[in-house]
DNA sequence: CAAACATATGAACAGTTATTCATATGTTTG
DNA sequence: CAAACATATGAATAACTGTTCATATGTTTG
């Protein structure tokens, strides 16, 4: 039996374990997602993998805010911030408006707070 | 007018920008999360920050696998592969049970599918 | 237009991270 | 128990990342 697997398994893939527990890998390799969208994908949530740019984002929760107000709010550098939010708008998910001397951010995105929330559920949770 | 603004400043907090836009920071203060909590937070999504991770967990979501399937199935040298899983498992994503030589991997978590859903959804709507 | 203010950005540095290589541990089988 | 197999892990390295510092850009105001 062992005999006939692996005899099928010379016809597809090398470097595979010997006794295979899934015989249809070759099924599973159609069905995965492309490298290129699990880079992008993986982009998306390094972004949320740093406690600076998750406060900017709960703090953005509720309403909009200025850099200045957002650098009081978390006790971070005006520069820091800033560069955060650089990488926050370039994942769209904060946008921007100028009113005068001031811009204001807000949040560009519903999967924001969807994505927060879940990824707090989960540590809740344990 | 900025000046009253200015005094009330005073009496709070420094650094803060002259022309406030926001009254209550000292109320929205209170109700940002800790920083304790967005570290922990933080630490999650980090690993979803990762193409490799993400297409483990991605090849986990409908069935457990062994490490050497996983490796073959990604393409991936099984060190990386453990050394990933060994990751996923430390965030309670995964977990693993033995049979014989092998040691299969599955989802241990509910919230790792949605979280991924949102996070290919975004990336979709760009 | 000069000064003050608000924000943005480039360079640099320290800390982190993903992979590789070598090797160790654990399991089955003859 | 020796050999083969499956997985885990430590060390090392290259690449990446977040903050700081200095400075630039853009805006208002007197």
């Amino acid at each position: 039996m062992l005999n006939t697997l692996n005899h099928q398994m010379e016809t597809e893939e090398m470097e595979e374990c010997q006794e295979r527990h899934h015989h249809q890998l070759a099924y599973l390799k159609n069905r995965m997602p492309t490298q290129q969208e699990m880079e992008t994908v993986a982009e998306l949530f390094k972004v949320f993998g740093d406690p600076t740019r998750l406060k900017l984002l709960a703090a953005l929760l509720g309403q909009e805010m200025c850099v200045c107000d957002l650098s009081d709010l978390l006790g971070i550098s005006q520069s820091a911030v800033s560069h955060q939010l650089r990488l926050l708008r370039a994942s769209r998910l904060v946008k921007n408006r100028r009113e005068g001397k001031s811009v204001f951010y807000s949040l560009d995105d519903d999967h924001v707070a969807t994505i927060l929330a879940q990824g707090m559920e989960h540590v809740r949770h344990q």
